[in-house]
RNA sequence: GCGCGGUUAGCUCAGUUGGUAGAGCAACCCGUUUACACCGGGAAGGUCGUAGGUUCAAGUCCUACACCGCGCACCA
């Protein structure tokens, strides 16, 4: 039989890696549904006749631009798992999805509108402005879908869901119904985390703390205010209604009670009361705290606990509202400056001291956080829910991971887990942008206009309406209006693991539960994504999935670590020592560039790529093709014998196989027996850094290195070259998956069914048995 | 301040339940022999951060400390 003339030639995946994609998306089987009826020999367990399923929701990228190698580490974990797991016989489920990334979208375009029209978002108007961001949005996914294509991933694309599309919409606008029946979602006029930068309140995750060089002032309001106060931002300070001092202080003990007025602090007048708060640590600066109910978080609740008034004096675009032409409209950092000085005329400043200050700034934007009291909505994770055995949410996000429901890989990051639900406030989930879901809550005009002859009816007029669109009040003539802010995007990506599986369902259409994906596929098997996001994403999954369906999202979390440059430092833009996966695949193959992100890539933990590793694996793939070569070329005489069918290849080993080292042949076959089993249970355990330098180990320097060239001089082990190459392939797949293909479309078994036929009745290695 | 992780060969990192320290890259010597120079053979290289402890046995378990990184809180 001629030899493939292809293997003639030293490997190229950039000619092999599209054709094999096509083949595999052609073939079907990225869907489950239409995966071959189950093997008599597959191992799991059989349902129903069925394969078992086994799920994976992608983490869907952020439609902002273009995947980084973070990116291709998910897709090549997930493949890896997706794909051990089908060739093991189980109807696979990898769903892919893009996300709408709400603020992180729109802060980019609207940046780039900027840059290049120098118009904002308030020149084009919401309408123009969404247009441009759904382009934007169209663009990138285009992107996103043919990176992650590049990279090998054998997702299903017939279920391809997006975050902000119809059917997203319908399960927020659901859920969030349902949150605000159940008095679990409400409105409030609270203190929030306001970017001045981005227009928008933010949540506390979103806050990004930077240290920074700042100055703390001690200084006393006026000459006869009995108690001096240290702050680091004067500037608020003319919005100041107390001072607390810790009830045990002795220094201070006489105040507490009193109230001052201060006739003239640079221009404005104070009312000051004296109160005592536990909160006040006296060790620190004068021990007595200026509290700023408005414009401070610690402050706000301080005020809460003694009833102050809270005077706003800070508005959205930072600037200062109150005072005479020294202040009023000043910036914050102008008016800093004009209090400083006015405190140093007025001679109140007593120290000036140089410190080192965390800075609360905003993730996408970079803006500095200015805490602003605003009506916003609010998720209460304090509240206990009557038809959730009064939990709060807080318990149905903690309970899954104490009762080892859902595990974590690796495992200590549940303390960091649980130490987050403990500090968590509700979450503020309006937001004031344009790009996202709109909240679900229609207002009714201020004033009820009476429909003559039915005036009584305005009494059944409702304030708001939620969950489902209304235009007219039905009762009187007056009109409601749409909630102008959105939601944080956080909010439909919670919903993610049930809201692409068809929830909730169409009642309509009177579709059985029993015959939907939803059944059928959730809760997922594993959640596979970045540390980063554990609070963001992972525990709003679990938040949502417990509250909507009473189940876990997920049954394990398995957590990678941040993709570094060969110095270890963060690839980024500014620095330019990004590396577009799609480069690496062009020089390199995508093959490569798996196993290179893979091995060592210990889970949790950080790792560093560069382009020696890669290339180093780029030389594996072609060692694979040549030990191929020297395969084929050596087996000719007893393929007959061997191949009785390439599913029974593996028939030699296991217990069929005597206990004998004397002769090589069944010592190699026993050791190769055994490093199926070791990788067998190094993928049960999610050691895929272990398993994937093992195979590499293997084939290279056990079956290259010694079993071939013992071949050379001994044809009894030349007998066993193909049976184990064979199944090398098999295990090396999930890993390598585009140079395995290819190199099994070239053996003999399926070389004679590759040659016209249907597609579908192709032999393809994605859905051969996993060996065992 | 509280918590988490790291510290292993020149560099980058693995090391599963404690049982003779591993890989890749780099450096050194040799080599073109039934595939592959994107190769093969060989040798070299570590008191596993420090100090104690448990154990027949510790890189692995315990305690303390040091340095690096990260998270959370404080940030008046």
């Amino acid at each position: 039989m001629a030899l493939n003339e292809k293997l003639l030639k030293p490997y190229d995946p950039k000619n092999t890696e599209s054709r094999i994609y096509k083949l595999w998306e052609e073939s079907g089987f990225f869907n489950p549904d239409n995966l071959p009826p189950p093997r008599p020999s597959d191992t799991p367990p059989q349902a129903r006749g069925e394969r078992p399923t086994f799920t994976i929701m992608m983490p869907p990228p952020n439609v902002t631009g273009v995947l980084h190698m973070g990116h291709a580490l998910m897709v090549t974990l997930e493949d890896i798992m997706i794909r051990y797991k089908r060739m093991q016989g189980f109807k696979t489920l990898w769903l892919p999805g893009t996300d709408h990334a709400a603020i992180a979208t729109q802060s980019k375009v609207e940046k780039e509108i900027q840059k290049k029209e120098g118009k904002s978002r308030h020149d084009l108007g919401r309408e123009e402005m969404l247009k441009r961001i759904n382009q934007f949005a169209q663009e990138s996914h285009n992107t996103i879908v043919s990176q992650i294509k590049v990279m090998g991933a054998s997702c299903d694309w017939s279920r391809e869901a997006f975050t902000l599309d119809e059917k997203r919409n319908l399960a927020v606008n659901t859920i969030f119904k349902k949150m605000y029946d159940d008095g679990l979602i409400y409105r409030g006029n609270r203190i929030v985390n306001w970017d001045p930068k981005g227009q928008t309140t933010i949540s506390d995750d979103e806050i990004v703390y930077e240290e920074r060089a700042s100055k703390m002032y001690t200084f006393k309001y006026s000459k006869d205010f009995p108690i001096s106060i240290s702050t680091t931002r004067p500037e608020t300070k003319i919005g100041d209604t107390a001072v607390a001092v810790h009830p045990d202080d002795k220094r201070y003990q006489k105040h507490i009670g009193k109230s001052y007025v201060i006739k003239d602090f640079c221009g404005v007048e104070l009312n000051i009361k004296i109160v005592a708060d536990k909160e006040v640590d006296p060790l620190f600066g004068t021990g007595a705290l200026g509290v700023t109910p408005a414009h401070s978080m610690t402050d706000w609740e301080i005020a809460d606990r003694h009833a102050l008034p809270r005077p706003q004096v800070i508005n959205e675009y930072a600037k200062i509202t109150v005072g005479g032409e020294n202040l009023l409209g000043k910036k914050v950092t102008d008016a800093r400056e004009i209090i400083v000085e006015w405190l140093k005329k007025e001679n109140l400043l007593e120290k000036e001291e140089d410190i080192k200050q965390n800075i609360g700034t905003a993730e996408r934007t970079g803006g500095i956080i200015e805490p602003l009291p605003k009506l916003q909505w609010f998720i209460n994770v304090n509240k206990h829910i009557k038809e959730r055995e009064n939990k709060t949410l807080k318990d149905l996000m903690r309970e899954p991971f104490e009762k080892e429901e859902i595990k974590i890989i690796p495992n200590y990051f549940s303390k960091t887990y649980f130490h987050w639900i403990e500090n968590l406030r509700d979450w503020c989930i309006s937001r004031q942008i344009w790009y996202g879901h709109r909240i679900p809550v229609w207002y009714h005009e201020p004033k009820c206009v009476p429909i003559p002859g039915r005036e009584d009816e305005i009494e059944k007029c409702k304030e708001i309406v939620v969950g489902q669109e209304i235009k007219k009040c039905p009762h009187c003539d007056a009109q409601f209006m749409q909630d102008e802010d959105t939601l944080d995007t956080w909010f439909s990506s919670g919903l993610w693991t049930f809201s692409t599986l068809g929830w909730p369902f169409d009642h309509a259409q009177d579709k059985p539960k029993k015959e939907s994906d939803l059944e059928k596929f959730h809760p997922t098997d594993m959640l596979e994504t970045g540390y980063e996001i554990l609070f963001f994403w992972v525990a709003r999954m679990v938040l949502m999935s417990e509250y909507a369906l009473g189940e876990i999202p997920f049954k394990l979390v398995y957590l990678h670590g941040t993709v570094r440059d060969g110095q270890g430092r963060k690839m980024s833009k500014s620095l330019g020592n990004g590396i577009d996966p799609l480069d690496i695949a062009d020089k390199y193959g995508a093959d490569a560039g798996r196993m290179a992100l893979i091995v060592g890539t210990a889970p949790g933990t950080d790792s560093k790529i560069s382009e020696d590793k890669i290339k180093g694996y780029k030389n594996f793939a072609n060692k694979i093709w040549n030990i191929t070569r020297f395969v084929l070329d050596n087996t000719n005489e007893i393929r007959e014998d061997v191949l009785g069918g390439v599913s029974q290849v593996g028939a030699p080993r296991g217990s069929a196989v005597p206990a004998s080292t004397d002769s090589d042949p069944i010592k190699y076959l026993h050791e190769f027996h055994e490093t199926i089993k070791d990788t067998t249970s190094d993928m049960e355990n999610y050691r895929f850094h272990i398993a994937s330098e093992k195979i590499y180990q293997y084939i290279w320097h056990k079956f290259a290195d010694e079993i071939i060239e013992k071949s050379k001089k001994n044809g009894e082990i030349k007998k066993i070259l193909l049976p184990i190459w064979i199944d090398c392939l098999k295990i090396l797949h999930p890993f390598m998956p585009f140079v395995t293909e290819e190199i099994w479309s070239m053996l003999p078994a399926s070389t004679s069914t590759s040659l016209g036929g249907d597609i579908k009745d192709k032999n393809l290695l994605m859905i051969e048995k996993w060996p065992d």
